[in-house]
DNA sequence: AATTAAATTTAGACAAAGCTAAAAATTATA
DNA sequence: TATAATTTTTAGCTTTGTCTAAATTTAATT
């Protein structure tokens, strides 16, 4: 499987997590910043293997193959952030980008041995689940911090929206995995939140907190 | 650069460290298991671009961006390997094929923290040398076994020869890099040797003698 | 020095993965 | 429902890196 094989399995696996109907042509170019006809070539490739599911005209899914597949890659990328986090300290803003390359080195007893290393981890750096070997995944139930409301209380658990920007925007407010957020007010004109961040009370607007996953 | 750009570099630098001379088409094409025509296209691409001084039909040679290029791989490569033995526990044996991935990862960042995190080593599980980040390499004095005579005594430390099969006979001989190996008698017949490793007493052939390095 | 052999380069083709522009199918709208 | 807008696919071209076969250059041998 080539790399580029992997991203767009990649890519179609995380539109699904979302949509759930089958994922359109333009949306995986979109999201991959490509145009719609290589889409489309690729398509035919990943069909033709039996990785997914397409009908021209009417959109792709993952085959069981696929999805398997998919999970593995996203089982790398979540390790190799969580080494790169974990064992050469780097900020959970940093690690994306080296894990979009170091997901595609091919090597099962690597990775592997990667997880016993790590000690099994069930969620990467910005709270996302890991999948174990067999393609398993734990779900945690969690809400976005925009959908809570006065005095609510609870914990910071991961984040929507894992660009470099937003994590550093979260470093400044002192917002990090397993903070404690308070509501202490939700302004009802322009949905923003005034919360408490351990100590700290700040203002945030709907977009931050329609980012944040709480517990 | 991409990874076919990284690999040619890398050979001629290899092979560059053996001969001296200019590199011909044809002593790359058989170490890369490749064409000679196809090399012939790439070291177009790689003097065009000043990483090698190449005349037609007269062989080619690293510039000085090119060695830099090259030992820079070269650490990655043995950085990598260093990890996998002492972190992850791999044999020696089973790392070269993975670190020939992980060597064209593309970030400094990444491998200077991972040569922090691995106490900054000097060499690599066989015995061969680190570049550092500026690309010094520490030499260090080592002479094949085969060259030894009767009643000397050393201490391995290196491999000429670094394939699985020849590091897992070593293995299953007992010889290990730090294991200390005399010399009990040269057969002048075929030059092979009868040795002490550690407590035990083995006759090995003048080919296996010749693919160790002692100091 | 002439001829033969070996090494190297050139020419032309191919697969992968991308692109643009045009055609076709689907969806939305009047 | 007919037309317009949007989405998707097709056709044809480009780049990278590879190959085979033919041509050229260099080296080796009579
Ligand atoms: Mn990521
Ligand atoms: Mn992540
Ligand atoms: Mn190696
Ligand atoms: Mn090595």
């Amino acid at each position: 499987m080539t790399f580029s094989e992997e991203n767009y399995l990649k890519t179609i696996y995380h539109l699904t997590s979302v949509s759930d109907a089958d994922i359109s042509t333009n949306a995986i170019a979109e999201k991959m910043e490509t145009k719609a006809s290589s889409v489309t070539d690729m398509l035919k490739k990943l069909s033709e293997k039996d990785l997914v599911n397409y009908v021209k005209y009417q959109g792709v899914s993952l085959t069981d193959k696929g999805k398997l597949a998919a999970k593995m890659i996203v089982r790398k990328h979540r390790l190799w952030e969580c080494f790169l986090v974990e064992k050469l300290d780097f900020s959970w803003d940093e690690v994306h980008d080296i894990a979009e390359q170091l997901e595609h080195i091919k090597s099962e007893k690597l990775i592997n041995k990667l997880d016993d290393f790590l000690g099994n981890p069930t969620e990467d750096p910005h709270g996302d689940p890991i999948p174990d070997a067999n393609g398993r995944i734990i779900k945690v139930e969690k809400e976005l911090l925009s959908e809570f409301e006065k005095n609510q209380i609870g914990i910071c658990v991961g984040v929507k929206d894992t660009s470099s920007d937003f994590l550093k925007y979260l470093d400044k407010q002192e917002i990090a995995l397993g903070s404690q957020i308070e509501i202490i007010e939700k302004e009802s004109f322009d949905s923003s939140f005034r919360i408490r961040v351990g100590t700290k009370e700040i203002t945030i607007s709907n977009k931050i907190a329609s980012n944040i996953y709480i517990k």
